[in-house]
DNA sequence: TCAATACCTGTCTTTTTAGTCAACTTTTCA
DNA sequence: TGAAAAGTTGACTAAAAAGACAGGTATTGA
């Protein structure tokens, strides 16, 4: 992704790129939601286009193909994505952490819910278009944050249970709300999920984990 | 789904409709597999029809279109996650029910992980095709498992948290372990998820929900 | 103002897809 | 055993899909 910033003083209302800019991102936006909800396979190009209100051929001068659209989508939500991971950082206090982590999660999945199904969606395909970012930012993130759960352990501050699965509790629990939304509202008896639900959810699930791991 | 059993007694290896029974299992788990990887939009017939090494038409014999054959798949499945569902008895100890349950449900992702993934794939773009089956059977379950939970509150059983978010974090966190395979083949640095993996998530679970809502 | 560059899009082609159909084979049971 | 019923399938059609492209318009900076 070349960024050919020119030197040029705010003038008018158009600089070279921003065109580019505005129109690669209105697109983008269409695309993940229609990713989102259909899958790679399953989106279409003209459904894209009609959701973004631009003809098709537009998309194809910005993006060279469906799958180079596809890639530029997850691109975009993954830099999201690691700003909600990064979150999760060493502090001392597991509590303190954990809790804060919790919140941001749930605060992506009710601000972010596309971003969180295109993701979820990916992974239960096998994660095809994934394995590159799996393999290095994630596995390296991953084994990072075990290892400071694992000096928690090694503290009394928390139970000794395997890290992994609660980090995998945490997620799963987070991103359900996102995911999972249609049975939620369904369960809830409600139209939509307010954002006062989303609390809610934070505070049981903080609740949970926090004690059934043994952290005070 | 009318079945016409004839009263014919075992004579041979060929009875009415035993073909026809045979057949369509094939192709609905070829049709199962397919969904959940790619979802309703992104499957296709003829890859269906490879998969379960029979002519495309030879699916159309036996449904009338790709709806329906989806139609078929999601019955199909929500009968097995019915079963499922059910082990949530309204037994008096929670700590044995919910054990029970957690146990049956991480088992349920670890023999039928496709099921876990179409039924996923299905939620995430916003179930369309399972409304029905939501505000009937599963809005009628879900209200009576709450009261049960509502009910050992009440007995001091355990802590007062709303039970709609317990019994979604034991979905999620049940459910993950099929949805998400890759991300944790590749935390655990594994090639694949042996049983024993499967049982010590079940082991973390079930420490951490037990624990956490303070059921002794 | 005026080239040069960036941006836009209607129309076309090729491939893929769901679904049809008539001819064929196998199975059944009286 | 033989006619009727059930099952099978290759070849076809029509619709939808991704993508190419030429000929346009808008924007820029000198």
């Amino acid at each position: 992704m070349a960024q050919h910033m020119t030197k040029s003083i705010i003038r008018g209302p158009y600089k070279p790129g921003r065109i580019r800019e505005q129109s690669r991102d209105l697109i983008l936006q269409a695309a993940q939601a229609e990713f989102a909800c259909h899958g790679f396979r399953g989106a279409t190009m003209q459904r894209i286009a009609e959701s973004a209100q631009v003809p098709k051929a537009n998309i194809h001068y910005y993006f060279t193909s469906k799958l180079g659209l596809y890639g530029a989508v997850l691109e975009n939500t993954l830099n999201l994505w690691d700003n909600v991971f990064n979150e999760l950082s060493s502090h001392d206090e597991p509590a303190y952490v954990l809790s804060r982590y919790i919140d941001a999660k749930i605060d992506f999945s009710r601000t972010h819910p596309t971003a969180s199904r295109l993701f979820a969606k990916e992974m239960i395909s096998g994660a095809p278009h994934l394995s590159a970012y799996l393999q290095q930012d994630y596995r390296q993130w991953f084994k990072q944050r075990m290892s400071v759960f694992e000096s928690w352990v090694a503290q009394g501050k928390m139970d000794d249970i395997d890290p992994a699965h609660v980090i995998f509790m945490i997620w799963a629990s987070t991103q359900y709300y996102a995911d999972f939304e249609p049975q939620i509202i369904i369960a809830n008896d409600t139209e939509q999920l307010t954002e006062q639900a989303f609390l809610d959810a934070a505070s049981s699930i903080k609740h949970i984990i926090l004690k059934g791991c043994g952290i005070h």
